[in-house]
DNA sequence: ATGTAAACGAGACGGTACGTCCAGTCTTGAA
DNA sequence: TTCAAGACTGGACGTACCGTCTCGTTTACAT
């Protein structure tokens, strides 16, 4: 996925950009409307007015398009707030982010989690270009709260976001209630007591 | 899936019971070997020595007969322990389930649940036939421990088995981290402590 | 190419005579019309109302193909007549054959020749199918020409097929002039003059 | 096919004639050594270190191509000779055009005829600049043979070209058996003595 | 014992999408 | 103005499986 910029050898034809938003747009508006049955490359092409070709000459897969096209649309919409407080700061991101996926942006997500089951490539485009970095983020606010005495220093911060985005992943993937901002506020709630309570 | 007994017509030729069993072992080799990207329909009959038409004549979709097979293979591994405890025998549960499921299981399960983002009755199978009656155990034994005066009354057992069972599904579908004893244990000390602190 | 009748196993559905004959009758008027250019194995299964995968079962090429359509159009076209004397048997032969290569089969035979330098298994199916039988039966009666006195014993059998019908398809892929009735009798009457004068 | 030189329009960068030559050379080993099943535009350029862009400037198609690859190697080797008898000088260019045509070359013009078929322009360009330009030389030597009276004033001159040339190309493309010098002379003597006993 | 009815193996069939190749066109910067 | 590089649209390739179908064969029970 050249989607980045890189050496820019400045050779040749330069890639049309139009193309590129394009086919990340169909890629998503197919993901979200028909969900990773209806998601075929060449519906994709099809739907962005696009040769097959461009799209292989870029992704190397469905799944990588698939990340490419969820990482385009996604990356402005979970910033993580600042309110100061890390508490604050991790719940109301933790409504935001149950918000997103509960809506189209879920189906997305929930579509390039089953490919990766299939295609280990999608898994790592996934893992790298989203999860880790998100975790990271994520991994910060609760160091700082450590810092400022909010949390406690015994805490395992991994388990910790485990213990808080798993359930979201988990109802988001097998739909066993909703996922709505009551359930959320709840298990925040709840979750949190149980890290405040760590020895 | 006609798996059960209905009304039992008694007409024709009875279905080879055989037949039956060697697709659903060779259903869920393939998904643990593989994985659900060489499973194909075609693939399973192949390797239970079948024809198509006997596997399309009792399971309905690749998907179903994906549940079918992990349900065969799964019911007798992850019945519920009674240690006189609740909470003992949740955790005790907990940790079976995800030695389990960071096993060969693990990769059937991973499979059923993504091919379920793409075939809607694929996931209610599993949700029928798996997910909902687990949960309802679950269920059953926190009730216990709020009778039992072990829990408060003021939990939420969803919130709560979400808790508990979320970051195992996630932590199989994107591998953040290893599924080991040792992570368990800290996410149920850390969890269980959340519910005892809700006042 | 199993067009015709062989060991005959039994099993399993049987092969649908219908779409056979709709797909040798499908390449045929394609080459007709398009000639090699249009014939595509896209262009022979819509014509025919076939999948692609039906055609690929039982033809391993574009060229063997085009030579079994070939083959069930021609063949009973251009038996050899029987008029007692074989000269006369060959010339009347000579003239049916320009007459029909230089009509649309002329184009269909064009296309095989020119797959066939592309592709060495067209090469042969035509070969094998198609021009060495025809070349047998001509021999055939040549031979009985000559046993008849009606022809020299010192003549070359294959030159002199070669200089009779050489022509023929000379014309027919390099129009440097008509493929008419007129240059046939001429062609004929030169080159068995020359034969009849060898020693 | 801009070869020859035009009007001289002398403005920008002049034409590059070192990649003129590598192109043809590069098209004729390709066509000899693989066929036209490997001649693709693509293929030339990489083997001539062109771009594709330079080959499409200067050749309409693929045939265009091939053709002006064929003449450029061909037009040396096939002069006629002058041994002051038509007849000698007809059967030892015969001789050599069969030898030549049974080589490397010949596969060049096999797959040229071949292409010829499917697109009409490069059957246009082979004839009108080798098979019609070869034939008129032919016919001059054969008409310089009936002043001199070494052949009969009722021999039908096409006719007689048809009946000598059209076997090599025959043989060339429907390999009946070999195109060798002892084949070659049976034919023109054969051939030879029905002009001959043309009355 | 004989018929009837369903199950089964085999494999042909119409389709969809795959990922690739090449055609022929275009857009850029350098020569 | 030519050229190298390489992006672009588009058509066909040959393959893999899908889910359906049509056979002939097998197995049981009901007559």
């Amino acid at each position: 996925m050249n989607t980045g910029l890189q050496s820019a050898p400045k050779l040749g034809r330069p890639r049309d950009e139009a193309a590129r938003v394009a086919i990340l747009k169909a890629a998503n508006a197919i993901l979200e409307k028909e969900g990773i049955a209806g998601f075929t490359i060449e519906a994709v092409a099809a739907r962005a007015g696009v040769s097959k070709t461009t799209i292989y000459r870029w992704w190397p897969s469905r799944g990588a398009l698939a990340v490419a096209g969820f990482l385009a649309e996604m990356e402005p919409k979970i910033a993580y707030p600042n309110t100061g407080s890390s508490l604050m700061d991790l719940v109301a991101q933790l409504k935001r982010v149950a918000a997103v996926y509960g809506s189209a942006a879920g189906r997305v997500l929930a579509a390039i989690i089953a490919e990766g089951q299939r295609d280990p490539h999608t898994l790592v485009a996934f893992m790298d270009g989203y999860a880790r970095p998100r975790r990271e983020e994520a991994k910060a606010i609760l160091r700082a709260g450590i810092e400022r005495g909010e949390l406690s220093r015994d805490i395992d911060i991994d388990v910790a976001l485990d213990a808080l985005y798993g359930p979201i992943y988990y109802r988001m993937l097998v739909p066993l209630g909703p996922l709505d901002s009551t359930w959320v506020e709840t298990l925040a709630r709840s979750v949190l007591a149980g890290l405040a309570a760590t020895k």
